[in-house]
RNA sequence: GGUCGGUUGGCCGAGUGGCUAGGCAGCGGUCUGCAAAACCGUGUACGGCGGUUCGAAUCCGCCAUCGACCUCCA
């Protein structure tokens, strides 16, 4: 099997990856929380933890992957009068809470799969693990990290903090987080403004609540991954993804909460993606630069200057390191469209390429350089690099100036199916389903370029162009090559 | 203010103590009735100042600058 190494933010280095069980891979990534619409940045952890899984999955491995829908127990803010979002959205929309979240799980999920993110292996609610963290939260305070005061239940760090390294995976020290922690409204229930909720007592007006030992109320908003992700993969698991922006406070919650439930930590790898910026800036709502991932399938939306395929937006992503931080700006994905463009036309020529008794190009050695780049760190720009060095090949092969024996075809085409369409996940952007009649349809595109060959034959150049002309008016691409007119849509 | 991470050619974006990243754009060429597309070839780089070194854009220090987190955020 590859030796994948994988940056772990616990130790800030990149360590081999070695599951607990043989074969076997744990992965818990931080899901989305369904009250709005998803926008570009969703897409970055979904593709980030997409290859991931693929990867682990190409390379042999069994994957349960967990991927959380948060649906409840988020607050606006961290003061005790905060409202759950969802329940903000649903008085808002005047729809059920529980409507709001199967609106917004449906568009998550449409829009994971434009993106060919595949489904995770189980997709958990918050809400439908109310029992569960009800039980954590008792775990904790029988362990005596967590206290209750009316009818909340608060995580002690302090406590914690005596014996634990809080603060171990964001790289924070105690002393300073006392320093610098904000003076929020509604700190007096708190022994310490760095405790946070485990458990919130639910006031009269509030729409989602449960019975506890506490008495009415809602979870908090650290407590279901804790309870999620042990249940599914146990007490402790290989992998823990999620937005670098989660670091702090939610994963070291996280981490402290596994403490005080099991004794031990639960995480083997951290893992974290980095952040999405537009011209430079980050994205937020108050920055009015927030561009939701259908205005991008659709082009609309005032910093877009036309649609983008769901592929392009992929492709953008791969091309950047996982770790980085990735500037949006038109001209950017522009350019990765036209590249993408350019390797799913080297994946078309690779189907028939001719082939000779001589090889004059190195598949092995080329195969060599992408399984190191994808076993460095998912190094998916290096390993895109080294498919664009294949693709020159192939179109050389294609213009006759280098030569491919039939074996290495077939092992240059397994490469590439493997690589592009099942471990990176992109596939050719013509392929949509949605078009029933696509087939008729290409035929009558046909017919035309067929009277167009005819008119050329009778050197009619006033009707040839016309019939050119008005199809490329019309949005299709004709290319004359030596075989024939051949012909694509513009997306 | 604290912590962490960036600063690479026209744009995006990798990587490395000495050996071509790659893509896009530009330029030149092939193909074509003309185009378009495609393909081939090609230049420009490592924020500033010091230091370590035979050699640094890559290591160290200082400075400048940008960003993230510290509060919900993917």
């Amino acid at each position: 099997m590859e030796k994948l190494t994988l940056h772990n933010t616990l130790t800030r280095k990149k360590e081999l990856f070695v599951p607990i069980h043989k074969d076997h891979v744990g992965m818990y990534v931080c899901g989305p929380t369904v009250y709005g619409n998803a926008h570009l940045g969703h897409a970055r952890p979904a593709i980030t933890f997409d290859l991931l899984f693929r990867y682990l999955l190409h390379i042999g491995y069994k994957v349960r992957y967990v991927r959380n829908i948060t649906d409840v127990g988020h607050l606006v803010n961290d003061a005790d009068e905060g409202e759950d979002k969802v329940a903000k959205k649903a008085k808002v929309e005047e729809l059920e809470p529980m409507e709001i979240v199967q609106i917004y799980t449906n568009s998550y999920r449409k829009n994971m799969a434009q993106l060919n993110v595949l489904p995770p292996s189980i997709e958990p609610t918050a809400s439908g693990h109310i029992i569960e963290q009800i039980e954590a939260v008792k775990k904790m305070i029988e362990a005596g990290f967590a206290y209750e005061t009316n009818g909340s239940v608060y995580f002690d760090v302090e406590t914690y903090a005596k014996n634990h390294p809080y603060g171990i995976l964001s790289g924070r020290k105690i002393e300073d987080l006392y320093t610098n922690t904000r003076d929020l409204d509604g700190q007096n229930e708190k022994r310490s403004g760095l405790d946070f909720a485990l458990w919130k007592n639910a006031l009269p007006e509030h729409i989602m609540r449960w019975p506890s030992p506490w008495g009415i109320g809602f979870p908090g908003w650290h407590t279901e991954c804790t309870a999620m992700s042990t249940k599914y993969l146990g007490e402790t698991f290989d992998i823990h993804g999620g937005g670098l922006d989660l670091l702090f406070p939610h994963h070291e919650a996280e981490i402290a909460q596994g403490v005080a439930c099991f004794g031990h930590a639960t995480v083997n790898y951290w893992i974290h993606n980095n952040m999405i910026t537009i011209n430079g800036q980050k994205m937020g709502k108050s920055l009015g630069n927030f561009i939701q991932l259908d205005e991008f399938f659709t082009g609309n939306h005032p910093l877009l200057e036309k649609a983008y395929n769901p592929m392009t937006i992929r492709f953008f992503m791969l091309q950047a390191h996982y770790r980085s931080p990735l500037d949006f700006s038109n001209e950017a994905l522009q350019a990765a469209e036209k590249g993408f463009e350019r390797l799913m036309n080297a994946m078309a020529l690779l189907k028939n390429l001719k082939t000779a008794d001589t090889s004059t190009l190195d598949v092995e050695k080329l195969k060599r350089n992408c399984y190191d780049a994808l076993n460095d760190d998912l190094n998916s720009p290096i390993l895109i690099a080294h498919l664009f060095d294949g693709a020159k090949m192939i179109n050389s092969v294609n213009d006759g100036n280098m030569t491919i024996t039939a074996a290495d075809l077939v092992k240059l085409q397994q490469l590439y199916t493997d690589l592009v369409y099942d471990v990176l996940g992109l596939q050719p952007s013509g392929d949509s389903p949605e078009n029933g009649n696509s087939e008729l349809f290409g035929q009558m595109v046909e017919l035309l370029l067929i009277l167009r060959q005819e008119a050329k034959t009778k050197k009619d150049w006033t009707t040839s162009d016309q019939i050119r002309d008005r199809l490329t008016a019309l949005g299709f691409e004709i290319k004359d090559t030596k075989e024939g007119a051949d012909w694509k849509l513009k997306n």
